[in-house]
Formats: C-alpha cells, structure tokens, sequence
DNA sequence: CTATAGTGATAAAACATTTTATCATAACTT
DNA sequence: AAGTTATGATAAAATGTTTTATCACTATAG
C-alpha cells in the first residue's frame, strides 16, 4: 500500500540499508555512502514521496516522539475549566515547537491499577506530563521506579527526585491577603478550596502569614472551607452573609477566579455591590478574570507558562539531557482590577 | 528489558503462536489450543505482567487504536475558547469510552503542505476529526482521495461523500432574531462573524429569513461585519452607537458569545443598561453564556454533543462499520436568560 | 610483499507482534 | 486398508524500520 523503504533501495538502485543511512543523515558515522548514490537515494525518495513509517521506526528506536498529557479524571477538570485549557495550552505549544506530538490521556485519580498502568507505561508514549493536584500520588511513584520520564504539574511530594512544576501558592495567598490588608480591611475571608487539592493549603497559609504579619487575628469563621468550583463560591459567601455584623468581613479572598465569580454573584443577587461594600480577590487570574463585572482583582498564576516549562523539562528528560533543576516553582504577582477597594466606612 | 510475548511462550511452554492466539481471544479460529494449555499460558502472562507491545501489534495489524484530533492553528482557537474545549471534551469522552487514545495535531490552515501531510496521513493514528471552520479545505479532499477516514467539524461542502458535523447554524440566526422580534423589536443588529469562517453566513441567512417573515426591513448599518473574538463586539458596538436616533437599533445579535461579552462592556462603558435600553442576543450557550452580567440569552449549539457525535462517527469509519448517515445537522434551540427583554419606549 | 587502514557498500539481525503455512497424530469414514 | 477430518499445535513469514556485522577492493605503510 504505501511506499516502503524498499522501494526507494529498488529504485536507487542502492540496499535498504543506504537508504536509511542517508534520510537519517547518520550516513558517515557507520555506513558509508558515496555522494552520487546519495543523490540517487534522495532523488528516489522524492519521487516516490517517501515517508517513512513511525511506527517500524520506533519499534526499533524505542522512541516515538510522542509526549502522554494526563489529566485527572474528571469531566470538570476538561470541560469548562481555564486552567486546564491553559496548562494544555502550553504544553501544546512547547511540543509542537519542538516537532513532538501529544496524545492525551486520563482515568487517572490518585488509585492506580493495572489498566492504568497499561495505558500510561505505554511504549507509544516517550515521557508524561502528569497534571496531578492531588499529592501523595502513586502514580508518579510507579514512574520513577520504572524510571519513565514524567513531570508532575500542580504536585506537592516531598521526594527530590520527582520533577514538578509549581507556583509560589503561599506567596500567592500572601500578595491577595496583604493587598486587602494595605487597602484598610482588618475583616478578611478565605474561601479555601478543595484540600484534596494541594494548592489549596499552601494559599491558606498565605493568608495566615498576612494576617499575623499585619496583627491581625482572623476569626475562624473567616476560614471557610469552599470549593475550586462556581457554586462554592456562591454557597459560601451565602452562609458568610449570615454572620453577625461585627464579625461580618468586608473581603472576601476567594479560592479562585470561578469561585469568585460565585461570590460576586451572591452578592449581587444580596444587592451588595462589588467593591463599595465587599471587595473580592480571585486567584489565577486566567481570561475569564477580565470579564467578570467587575473585572476581578486576581492573583496572577503563570499557567501556560507551567504548561510550557513542564513539556521543557519533560523533553529534556526524555532527550537524556540532564536538567539543570527538577523542581520548579514559578512566581505569581497581583493583578489588580476593578473588584477590590477600601473597606466601607462602619455605619454603625 | 520489558517483557514479551516470547519470554510468555517460554514460560509456558508453548509457542508464540499459541500465546498470541489466547491472548487475544483469536484461538480456535486458525489456530486451535487446548484449554490446558490455554490456562498455562493466561498463567504465566499474568505471572510476568506481560503487557503488549502496541507498536509491533499495530506495524502488523495496520491498526493502532489512536485517533487524531486537529485543529485550525490558531493559539486563540485552542487557549480562551469555550467552543474549542468542548468539541475536545465531548470528543475525549467518546474516544475514552470506547477504548481508543487521542492524539493532538495543528498547524493545519487551509493550505496543505508536504509537512502537513506526513503529519496527519500518519500511520500512528486510525483516523481524524477535523475542526475545519474555513469551508473548501484542501486537507478534507486530500483524506477521501487516499480514503482515510476522517470526520470534518464545522466544515461546509457540497461534496456529499466527506463526514460532516455541524449544527444548523441558519436555523439559530432565525431563533435568535425570531426571539427578539416577539419582544417587539424591529430595529435589531447582527453582528456577522468572521466570513472566513463557515458558520457565519448561515446565521446572517436565518437572521435575514426572521426579518423578512416579520416584514422588517434591515438597514445595510444593522449587518457589521465584526468578527468571532471580544474585541470585535466592543468595537462594532461602539460603531453602532454612532449611528443617528432613529437608526439605532434596540437589540443586538451578536455572532457568538465571547462577541456579546465585548457588546455588553462597551454597553456598559457607555452607561446603556442591559436588557432595559438595548437587548443582546448571544450564540454558542457555552458555559460562559451563564456567567455574564446579566446572563446571557444564547442559541445553544451542542458542540459537546458535536464531538461527541464525531468521534462516534468516525470510530465507525475506522472499523469499517457503514454509517447511517455521512452528513449530520445538528437541532439548535434558544436559552433565554436575561440579556433580552421589550425594547425601550420611544421617548422622541 | 604483506599487514593495515580506509572506502563504499550490502546482508543480516533485531524490534515485538500477528498471520499464514505446515505438521504430526488420532479418529472416523468409506 | 486407504483416505479424510478433526485436534493441537509449531515454524516461518510478514510488517517497515534501524543497527550491526560482513565483505570486497584499493591504497598506503612497514
């Protein structure tokens, strides 16, 4: 059916062996070959629009130019979620750049059994990027006994030798904090996301250290255990609202951008408007931070860019190059928009 | 290093024959096996936790269970695009459920290079799902001359044999403009997206169709060519606005959602509130038509169900099934939320 | 005049499968 | 008793590459 290595040999005139020697360019190193056969050989393959087949091609390389992305299970985690776009955004990039290919995977949570096994370890694939917000994965542990390349991104491990992509989460918790802090608010919130999700206590902490820093003692009603989701945020800020008015904070900081657009929408509904009355922060700060109403003061996490470090170092690791570093965690900086400002002056 | 089928048929004691034959359930068609033998051999694949080699299997079979899934390259069509994700979600959750993998391409406009060819016409993937916004694609023509299966989504030609997914874009031009109407508009807007791409002049078609039934003339100022992204309808809307009193139209179809979210800023901006002064029609419905204020009415397209039906489709293609149908329009149906409403009374 | 080295190549092995062809043996028919 | 058929297998071919080993032949050095 298709054109064959063979059939270029036959009609150069050459052996198969030639043929290959010369596409690969690796001709001179052990198989030598005149410049005249050498230009009958391109000029066959030319002819006969000879490609050749990646797969007999791996199977005897071990190595197939394809990276594995996987993303944990969950339909939320694909479907309408920015961050996920991002990270693959970047990735996608990055590969494309460097002429690997992607295939994508998932059915991964933090169990692992055979069929995942199977499915990942899978020889179609050079290394894997791993996209695994929950820690103590055994997965990545399985990786690295069997030494396959694999780069966790959003991964909290205390183990050295796995490759990870971060941001500074608790930095990123501080910098909302402090902002809300510097504009006159003493009452702050923290709606805390998913704590299966290891970005979640990291930005917690953020926040306790602001509020030590500036002596201020968060009541533990401020602490609200929420969601990474929409209606965390909206349910959230409904119970908040419920508090009496001296405990009442006049910011919420929220676990991220959906959850704070949750929030700005039980608050509208409550007819409290956004900033007068309550200042919100969001956290990642992808597109969808910018049209919001108000556009949402947020902290700016570099996602595309993890996406795009995280295939870097992957490939690295897969080309046998060693890194320089195996761990990284990337800066995060504020962006302030419309949804923050001083605190109300009390009524009351 | 890893284990294969023959160190399988070592163990066993048999041949690996034997070992392909019960391992893949093909026993008893050519080759025949007793059940001893057939339990030696499950016992001793289980013992060595052989796992398949897809590679050799697919360089023999000719199949590899893996399908493609290109899209136009165009960082805004794959990063910040709700239509982009969904297709991948909806062609992900088919592509999983049924047992095969997916693999990402780009880099593919509307011409077709060498490179692109090697890159898409690949022996690793069985076949491609297409998103081909831009109609007379070269790349579609060339996949039903050499007959690999593929899939095109949102792709419009007159050539009957190709597969096509689309939605009735004309239809939903109609639903929106009709909706308007019945509120009692007459001086009604539509902002035309991008005509390189397909599903544009469909809409203006059912926008002009609903005015022409209501016997409403549309002024040529009411058809601006604005474009697919948000900017475009924050700019066409400050055109718009220019327009003298009694021109200026009292509702908005916009060409799709992210473009209503750009009408309803520069609205913002310019003090006209949403829906009392001017009515804005969205298209898409994607998540993100809930989460504007005021949410927003839209004409649902279901793209999920898009890709869903196109990997079904093409899934078919690829293991010879004959499909039903080659050539699918998908129902579209308006969400009204609360962007919409009667126009204005005339205060001149 | 014989080792050694260099040149230009080819044949064959290896990669891990599936598929096709072949081969005994026993049982059953004619 | 010879021929056919069913059973249970195995060896070998095929898939399309890359890599390793081998082979002539010539030129040069000792």
């Amino acid at each position: 059916m298709a054109v064959t290595i063979r059939d270029v040999a036959k009609l150069a005139g050459t052996s198969v062996s030639a043929v290959s020697a010369v596409l690969n360019n690796t001709a001179g190193r052990r198989i030598r070959v005149s410049e005249a056969t050498r230009q009958r050989i391109l000029e066959a393959a030319k002819q006969l629009g000879y490609a050749p087949n990646p797969l007999a091609r791996s199977l005897v390389t071990g190595r197939t130019g394809v990276l594995g992305l996987v993303f944990p299970y969950s339909r939320a985690f694909i479907d309408r979620n920015p961050f996920s776009d991002q990270i693959m955004s970047g990735v996608f990039e990055e590969v494309v750049n460097e002429g690997y290919n992607l295939m994508l995977h998932t059915a991964v949570g933090n169990d692992w059994n055979a069929a995942d096994e199977k499915m990942l370890l899978d020889p179609r694939v050079d290394g894997l990027i791993l996209v695994l917000p929950s820690p103590n994965s055994s997965v990545i542990a399985r990786c690295q006994e069997v030494k396959f390349p694999a780069v966790a991104v959003v991964y909290a491990t205390e183990n050295k030798q796995v490759c990870t992509i971060n941001a500074d989460d608790q930095h990123g918790g501080f910098l909302a904090t402090q902002h809300l802090i510097e504009l006159g608010h003493t009452r702050i919130a923290h709606f805390v996301g998913d704590p299966k999700v290891s970005t979640a206590q990291p930005r917690l902490q953020g926040y306790l250290k602001a509020m030590e820093q500036a002596g201020l003692q968060p009541e533990p009603e401020w602490m609200v255990q929420a969601g990474f989701d929409w209606k965390d945020g909206y349910s959230a800020t409904q119970r908040i609202l419920q508090l009496p008015k001296h405990k009442r904070p006049t910011a919420i900081f929220a676990a991220n951008d959906l959850c704070a657009e949750g929030v700005i929408r039980a608050l509208r509904e409550q007819g409290i408007p956004v900033p007068e009355q309550m200042s919100v922060v969001g956290y990642d700060d992808t597109w969808f931070a910018s049209m919001t109403n108000p556009p949402l003061t947020s902290v700016h996490m570099p996602i595309y860019e993890m996406g795009k470090l995280a295939a870097q170092v992957l490939i690295a690791l897969v080309e046998g190059r060693e890194v320089a570093q195996r761990q990284y965690t990337l800066p995060v900086h504020l962006t302030v928009r419309q949804s923050t400002a001083p605190p109300p002056k009390e009524s009351s």
